[in-house]
DNA sequence: CACCGAATGAGATTGAGTCTCATGCAGGAG
DNA sequence: CTCCTGCATGAGACTCAATCTCATTCGGTG
């Protein structure tokens, strides 16, 4: 059931808290635009359409499927562009990647978002988003006994829905 | 600093709560070899081995250091076996997968243990387990407040000691 | 508008992890 | 103890995500 099974990963709320409407993209783009001029770097159409895909994906997404999405909408960017785009986001803290499975990276939009953390149903692979202040204060606090300053986490709930045990029950 | 470098992981406190001693690990030897019988499988000199270099492993390891340590000792098991072993390993709950990075995975020791929470200190990649009642309480309490039942979890906290602060400030 | 250096794409390359298959061995039946 | 069945092993082929190479193409600054 887990193992070998393909993982296909929906995410329950659409993107419930992201900010809503398009109004928000142009942000974003010159967020981007800024932290590629400070870093010496241009500002080139695969890079815009890139992060236009980017902002299209629900929750989660691999690179493969942002490909996917890239063709879909008739734009022709290589791998290779996508996968080093991918990298410039990524230090501009406008995705983040999301530790799911060793098999292939997941990454998702942080930018005008606050979850960051994930419950996940070992029993339909159903991905939910959660955010906990308890949880930053808990972490701020075992940091400091550390003698250590938290600056990020990743927190990952591996749980069972019941559904199917509930369809099972209900079958029997 | 952070992104080309190779990952040396170092475990700060080595192995601080594994069960002492080497009489401990007939037990794990004994509920390995349960778990094979029940499932149909044998217990062979290669399992046996490989589960005897896990035991040796301080903290997280990935599989290219145990077969370096299967090497060492003079044991020939093939990486396709050590792969395989590994599986029934975490299927059998005596070691657990860590996710630290999408590169390679990394594994641990579970059994007799009850750490599986870690801070990486992004500045010098010091990796530092710890072990939290109350991120286990949080974790029951979001699940139930979401419907769900939890079955474990993952987690793992950035942080900065500021050594390398240190270091910087007193050169200075 | 010309130039320089960064950016791109196609395809080669890497490397972790998996699969194949001929051979080997564990361990229960007799 | 020996045989036999079928799981286990090892060498190497294979897969596939991710990276690298390098010739060509642009961006944007002077």
């Amino acid at each position: 059931m887990s193992s070998t099974a393909p993982q296909r990963l929906s995410l329950t709320p659409p993107a419930a808290d992201a900010i809503s409407g398009n109004e928000a993209f142009e942000p974003v783009c010159s967020i981007f635009r800024r932290f590629l001029t400070k870093q010496g770097l241009r500002m080139t159409t695969e890079r815009a359409e890139v992060l236009d895909a980017v902002w299209t994906m629900d929750g989660v997404f691999e690179i493969e499927q942002l490909l996917d999405r890239l063709r879909e909408s008739g734009h022709r960017v290589s791998r290779a562009t996508v996968y080093r785009t991918i990298k410039h986001l990524t230090e501009a803290g406008i995705i983040q990647e999301v530790l799911l499975d060793s098999k292939t990276s997941h990454y998702q939009l942080v930018y005008g978002r606050k979850t960051q953390d994930y419950m996940m149903c070992i029993e339909d692979d159903r991905l939910i988003e959660f955010h906990s202040p308890e949880l930053i204060a808990l972490r701020e606090r075992l940091c400091r006994e550390m003698g250590l300053e938290a600056v990020g986490h990743r927190m990952l709930i591996y749980a069972v829905c019941g559904r199917a045990r509930k369809a099972a029950g209900e079958e029997a």
